[in-house]
DNA sequence: GTTCTAGAAC
DNA sequence: GTTCTAGAAC
């Protein structure tokens, strides 16, 4: 036997091109349309290509805004549009018996500014460390409606610093469901089992 | 953002 | 010995 590793012989699960540096997968998912779900003019909407939750979906401007830093006054019927848009997605018939959450985390990693809509199950084999959870259900996920409230009274989106983002990260894990305080991941991902509802 | 894996935690 | 987390990735 060779040293090498093994190759590779299944077909590898379906993955967006990832040609570039990985802060800017988005833009190349935007425009596979394996992950697209719908667009309009101003935004596109994707399938997350690793999916924290059954339902898990991501809004972006057409506009290069790069985050929520970058946003501007100007800024705000785009933001109340993708808002709306995605209101729009989750009374689709598939996801009735699902309740989602819409919202910004304070700190993004990945470039083009986009909305989560995520259902609110968190069940998904993509969910595996605490800072995955924490990004979700920490005041580290902020609703769209307090982005756009942000904005309308502040003139740009107030976020909350590095110093404070590093602390949602690391706050102990909570079930978002009851008051139930996993010791780690693998419990946490058994307990959540018990609230699903289909 | 994910993958990989060393070494901490158990 | 096995499970789990957290940090490097050129």
């Amino acid at each position: 036997m060779s040293k090498r590793k093994h190759e590779e012989t299944a077909v590898s699960t379906k993955k967006p091109k990832t040609s570039g540096h990985w802060a800017k997968g988005l833009l190349q998912t935007m425009k596979d349309p394996e992950f697209v779900v719908n667009s309009d003019d101003s935004v596109t909407i994707i399938r997350d290509a690793y999916p924290k939750a059954e339902f898990h979906y991501l809004v972006l401007p057409m506009e290069d805004i790069s985050s929520l830093k970058a946003v501007k006054k100007e800024h705000l019927s785009l933001l109340e549009h993708m808002e709306a848009v995605a209101n729009d997605l989750i009374r689709e018939d598939k996801h009735k018996h699902k309740d989602f959450k819409l919202g910004y985390h304070a700190e993004a990693s990945m470039l083009r500014l986009h909305l989560h809509v995520i259902s609110d199950d968190m069940n998904s084999a993509c969910l595996k460390t605490k800072k995955h959870w924490n990004s979700f259900n920490t005041a580290f996920f902020i609703n769209s409606t307090d982005v756009v409230q942000s904005l309308k009274q502040n003139g740009r989106v107030v976020l909350p610093g590095r110093e404070q983002c590093k602390k949602f990260m690391e706050q102990q894990l909570q079930c978002h469901k009851c008051d139930y305080k996993p010791k780690n991941m693998p419990d946490l991902k058994g307990h959540i089992l018990k609230h699903l509802r289909k």
